[in-house]
DNA sequence: ACGGATGAAACC
DNA sequence: TGGTTTCAT
């Protein structure tokens, strides 16, 4: 049996993604007028202008910085543009950059696998692409270097006087006697460059890039040339650059870690670390950070690039500084109301368009308690099952926050005052949805693959954790819980081995999302234990217990939870629709960003990118490789991008015959302890990674010592 | 008691 | 676990 080697960090090529001022750009191309002016986004123009919370680099020129007030950046630059943040339900709406942001992740995905860091910034695993492009078409045989490539900025480069700096980076890019791993850097920089300017030409917005050998590089790069540009990091240039790079300039030390290895350890640059041992780092900061910060001093991070192109969770909230706090119960509900619907509504849409489902709302929240001795207690965050609708999760997280409420007061008793205000206020209101699991598709495969394999063993203790998992306890002194946990049936499944289980959907369930949601027979749809409480919280209430609100709206909660306003579904476009968007569109391979700017009138209405002219498109270059790229972008983000198939295709499916069907309905059981991991490279594809997530180690406890297993960490190498 | 809204992740 | 804290943008 092959033993797995741990692939040096330094081979692989990462690529990070930043758009430039994303939310400027994004109002910019929604009114082009704007475009080249010192211009800021605003939200709550109401009180000194209102914060910014993004600002143009022509506005930066002035000295305007994030989170200065509207009326203040007026000041060092009185012609900026103020653009206020879209304000709906009383907050300001993001959902407008959320869905640019979309954009950008459905064309950089496809190209090697692809992580969503945030809501303007990706990570892409390039080693591939890079790896194919150099075995097919490395760049030394490529007579016509992209202009947009020749642009990189490539660490340690020398600029040699009197030669231009594009001659140079030529050079570089097209050297043949380099170390294998420039050249793989050099491939990816020229993918990148293409990516970069797909995303220009498709969104009109830009972006910078880092191209190194693991994420914290090219997430340092990235940042080195804004805007519009990308910067390359060689294995050579990696030494000089932490030496002398300012601690606090590293991902994760901004903030009080940094501060704490600048005071008591005297680091004040990455290079400063070198001289720290690792068990001086441990010792001081912890196994895992300390470890973390050694690795990091010497270039070196293992972490992966997830091919995740979908968000984790969802929240919405509001604050209400000084005066506006919130003192009323009924005040609290009413923002509860807004923030709720706001929350269902997008878990509708991820519901629809990604076919994924929230398990679990959370509810946090500050507040101030004048005059008492403990007056600084934090107000608790709290959670519970989450059950879909906007009338449930309104209901839910209202009682959520009396219930923290009640703790934060230290009251104990039943009741709290009904609107009389005991001197507390609410500054801060937040309800969100985690656990998001996608609802099982391809489920089948797995089934099939896995039919025939037995349990070898039964536990019983096992048995009784899913049981109890099943119904977990409500939040404490709500009665609410109690009494649903009481009232409703509980779900036995006949299990013996409970670590992973599965109910599998019949086709026709799963053509119908009402069924999905409202079904009531135990045995239908959904993965797992946590989707089996999914499922239970969503049976409709037996019958009062949950009256507490008047204002709950049947058929309002029934629109919600069978999502078919088809204005909400516009309002969001799907990853299946921006991916066939990208391919219809095509341009020039050839223009440079600059060039792209220049050749656009700023007071000209957007331009409609179909109507560039059409030739063979950057893509020509991209799709290098035996396979298309529509196939290696599924294959490597497969889990994000809900792919056609039997279950999400009900049109071309036939119904199963009725063995199939007791077949597929049935529940199964297994250890993933007895899953033998040589077995799942023989798996389909699609299913490799889904199965590997059940499977992948977790991070280390604060028990085990690093070297315990050479497999734990990546050995440093020629840095 | 305005750096807001929103995420991810480590920690305990 | 769930709840808290940190960090980032």
């Amino acid at each position: 049996m092959p033993v797995a080697r741990p692939e040096t960090s330094d081979s692989r090529v990462i690529a990070h993604v930043d758009m430039d001022c994303f939310y400027v750009q994004v109002e910019q191309r929604k009114n082009p007028e704007l475009r080249g002016l010192p211009t800021a986004v605003v939200q709550y123009n109401s009180w000194q202008g209102g914060g910014l919370i993004a600002v143009s680099y022509e506005a930066r020129k002035y000295g305007v910085k994030r989170s200065m007030r509207g009326a203040e950046s007026k000041q060092v630059c009185p012609q900026i543009q103020l653009v206020q943040v879209p304000v709906a339900r009383g907050k300001a709406d993001l959902n407008s950059y959320r869905n640019a942001g979309s954009e950008v992740v459905s064309i950089l995905s496809g190209k090697g696998r692809c992580e969503r860091a945030s809501i303007d910034e990706v990570y892409l695993d390039l080693t591939d692409a890079a790896e194919t492009m150099l075995a097919e078409a490395p760049p030394e045989i490529l007579e016509a270097i992209e202009e947009e490539a020749l642009k990189s900025h490539v660490l340690g480069l020398d600029n040699e006087e009197g030669s231009e700096a594009k001659e140079n980076v030529r050079k570089w890019l097209c050297k043949t006697n380099a170390d294998r791993r420039d050249k793989l850097l050099a491939c990816g920089a020229l993918i990148v460059a293409e990516l970069r300017l797909l995303v220009l030409k498709e969104t009109e917005f830009t972006c910078s890039a880092g191209i190194a050998h693991n994420k914290m590089l090219a997430k340092l790069a990235s940042g080195m040339n804004k805007p519009a540009q990308q910067t390359v990091v060689p294995l050579s240039s990696v030494k000089g650059l932490l030496e002398s790079l300012p601690i606090k300039k590293m991902k994760q030390l901004g903030g009080k870690l940094g501060s704490s290895l600048q005071t008591d350890l005297g680091v004040n640059t990455v290079g400063d670390l070198l001289q720290f041992s690792e068990e001086k780092l441990q010792q001081r900061y912890g196994i895992n950070t300390g470890t973390w910060l050694w690795n990091i001093a010497r270039g070196i991070s293992g972490e992966e690039v997830e091919g995740r192109l979908l968000p984790k969770s969802h929240g919405s909230g509001k604050t209400f500084p000084g005066p506006q706090a919130l003192k009323t119960i009924s005040s609290v509900q009413h923002w509860l109301n807004e923030l709720c619907e706001d929350l269902s509504e997008r878990l509708q849409l991820d519901l629809d368009e990604n076919k994924r489902i929230a398990h679990t709302l959370v509810l946090h929240a500050n507040a101030y308690k004048a005059s008492d001795s403990d007056s600084q207690k934090k107000f608790p965050s709290k959670s519970c099952p989450l059950r879909y609708g906007a009338a449930k999760i309104q209901e839910d997280a209202l009682n959520l926050f009396q219930a923290a409420l009640r703790e934060y007061l230290g009251l104990f008793t039943a009741k709290i005052q009904g609107s009389q205000n005991n001197q507390w206020g609410i500054t801060s209101l937040s309800v969100s949805a985690s656990k998001i699991v996608p609802i099982p598709s391809g489920t089948a495969s797995i089934m099939k693959y896995f039919h025939g394999h037995q349990p070898s063993s039964s536990t019983k203790q096992s048995q009784d954790n899913f049981i109890e998992e099943s119904a977990p306890p409500p939040p404490s002194g709500n009665e609410n819980y109690l009494e649903l946990n009481v009232d409703k049936p509980q779900i036995e499944l006949p299990c013996e081995e409970t670590t992973i289980k599965y109910a599998v959907p019949s086709l026709h369930q799963l053509e119908d999302k009402n069924n999905l949601l409202n079904d009531q027979n135990p045995c239908s749809s959904l993965k797992n234990q946590a989707q089996d409480e999914f499922m239970r919280e969503s049976l409709p209430l037996p019958t009062s217990g949950s009256e507490h609100f008047s204002g709950v709206n049947e058929s309002q909660l029934m629109k919600n939870s069978c999502g078919e306003d088809p204005s909400v579904k516009l309002a969001m476009p799907g990853f299946r629709r921006l991916e066939q968007k990208r391919k219809t569109v095509k341009n020039k391979g050839t223009s440079s960003i600059l060039r792209f700017f220049k050749n656009q009138d700023p007071s000209s209405a957007p331009k409609k990118l179909e109507h560039v002219e059409n030739t063979e498109d950057a893509k020509t270059l991209l799709s290098v490789g035996p396979q298309s790229r529509s196939d290696s972008s599924l294959d490597h983000n497969q889990s994000e991008l809900p792919k056609a198939g039997p279950f999400e295709e009900p049109g071309t499916s036939s119904a199963p015959s009725s063995s199939q069907y007791e077949q597929r309905r049935g529940v199964w059981s297994f250890n993933t302890d007895e899953i033998d991991p040589s077995v799942i490279d023989e798996l389909p594809p699609e299913i490799q990674q889904e199965v590997r997530a059940w499977l992948r180690p977790h991070k280390r406890q604060n028990v085990a010592k690093r070297g315990s297993s050479i497999a734990d960490y990546f050995l440093p190498t020629s840095l």
